[in-house]
DNA sequence: CGAACTATCGAGAATGGTTCTCGATAAGTG
DNA sequence: CACTTATCGAGAACCATTCTCGATAGTTCG
């Protein structure tokens, strides 16, 4: 019985595709937990999370592919807490992040402003803006 | 000859008004260096600042004085590289911060925007917003 | 397929920013 | 001044992150 194509999600084999990075399952691990977790993970966080399904992995390797990941722009490391960084799977166009204050949930939200703020900052400061990062705190809808 | 009153900046004194902190010789001069910086400074950078005027101020003195600061709200810890903590004095209303690319310039903006995303963020996700942060980066006025 | 090449792996050591400890000092009180 | 308590400086401890290195696995080319 022939099943049609299953709706699969995106790929993970060609994130890497034009580097000269490989893809490994070590790799494909880091990538399936982070981008599923929805949240921001400390390199140790994510290593337990690992470590269930593959108890070998090493948390160096965790920190290299999340390196790799973030050159890439595929991981954002705003981060939230002082002293230990964390890391949030991104989609790589620009957009902004609406982070839960209760559970943690990450969601994207596409970018709208940044007009005002252009002739706001050249009148009163002279500033030429090139670039801004925005972040929203509150609760998200499965919390409230 | 009496000249009328210098017109000082806000005196330092009254910063720990109302807490069990005491203000001291050394939390004078931290506050000051970061206060006239204008910018990031990591605490690293600050303590080598510091040691001009006073050589054996320690380190942990000016971890322990920045982490009270930021306690009370007039530092701000974003951390624009990873790894380092940076801070730059703040004032404690809300407000922005415009950072120079080139040369590290932290200026304070007002905020102004937050009305527009506060109905998006509600009906697309559910999310009841709380607070924002916002960066913005370019180049300022001294560097163009 | 197999050999050759090279990126990546895991484990542990090294690094370095930050915090802690403790006896000495200085600030606040009266 | 006498007393109490917060802060100081110096160095050790802590811990997140990076580095080292021999082993392993992905890639390419026949
Ligand atoms: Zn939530
Ligand atoms: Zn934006
Ligand atoms: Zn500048
Ligand atoms: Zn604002």
């Amino acid at each position: 019985m022939k099943r049609p194509r299953p709706p699969r999600t995106e790929s993970e084999a060609t994130l890497f595709a034009g580097t000269r990075h490989r893809m490994t399952t070590q790799r494909r691990q880091v990538i399936s937990a982070l981008r599923s977790a929805r949240r921001y993970l400390t390199a140790q966080q994510l290593h337990e999370r690992l470590r269930l399904k593959r108890p070998r992995i090493g948390l160096a390797t965790v920190y290299r592919t999340l390196e790799a990941l973030r050159e890439l722009g595929l991981v954002s490391t705003s981060s939230p807490r002082l002293g230990e960084a964390a890391y949030v799977w991104c989609t790589s166009e620009h957009h902004h992040h609406a982070i839960c204050s209760r559970c943690g949930r990450v969601d994207d939200v596409p970018c709208k402003a940044g007009r005002n703020y252009e002739r706001i900052l050249s009148r009163g400061l002279g500033f030429a803006l090139q670039g801004h990062q925005l972040e929203f705190f509150g609760i998200c809808a499965r919390c409230s």
